[in-house]
DNA sequence: GCCAACGTTGGC
DNA sequence: GCCAACGTTGGC
């Protein structure tokens, strides 16, 4: 099993949201950056885990845990023109956007701040330290159980 | 709201 | 296929 670490603006799509998602499971729809793609289409598996991080908004800190419930999966608003993650340039033949779905676990009862992260010289790994832009990232396994204890 | 970092686009 | 210009992300 792998762990990861997806972005989500809090304003858009919170951790909340997805426990309140009476679906219970949730298409993690519109990410439209081709590193964040492979990771999603080539790596990410049923049965993996996710801390959920709320980015650009008041305190950014990793939130809490949720479960991968689907592999990728074609993310049908690339070629919706009415939604904001339209990509006219997508092929319909050769989509290049995919989603997985993802259901809720659980809360941090602290969420771990950006902040607490960056000061934290026991967190060497996480590319959250480095790589800004990067919305769907791996975490080590050590990193994760160390993260855990910290959200506890 | 500013702006640094960095990914993407497109002319050549 | 280089690289300048442009656009977006996301912390502050």
């Amino acid at each position: 099993m792998n762990y990861w670490l997806f972005k989500t603006e809090p304003d858009t799509f919170s951790l909340d949201d997805l426990k309140n998602n009476p679906n219970s499971s949730t298409f993690w729809e519109g990410i439209r950056n081709y590193q964040a793609r492979n990771f999603l289409r080539d790596e990410v598996k049923v049965g993996d885990q996710v801390f959920i991080y709320h980015s650009s908004c008041k305190v950014p800190a990793i939130m809490g845990i949720a479960v991968v419930t689907a592999a990728a999966a074609v993310d049908p608003h690339q070629f919706n023109p009415e939604s904001i993650y339209y990509d006219p340039k997508s092929p319909a033949d050769k989509p290049r956007w995919v989603g997985v779905t993802v259901q809720y676990l659980s809360h941090f009862k602290k969420p771990v701040t950006l902040q607490a992260i960056k000061a934290d010289p026991a967190i060497t790994d996480l590319a959250l330290k480095k790589a800004g832009r990067l919305s769907v990232m791996p975490v080590s396994a050590s990193e994760w159980q160390y993260l855990v204890k910290l959200g506890q």
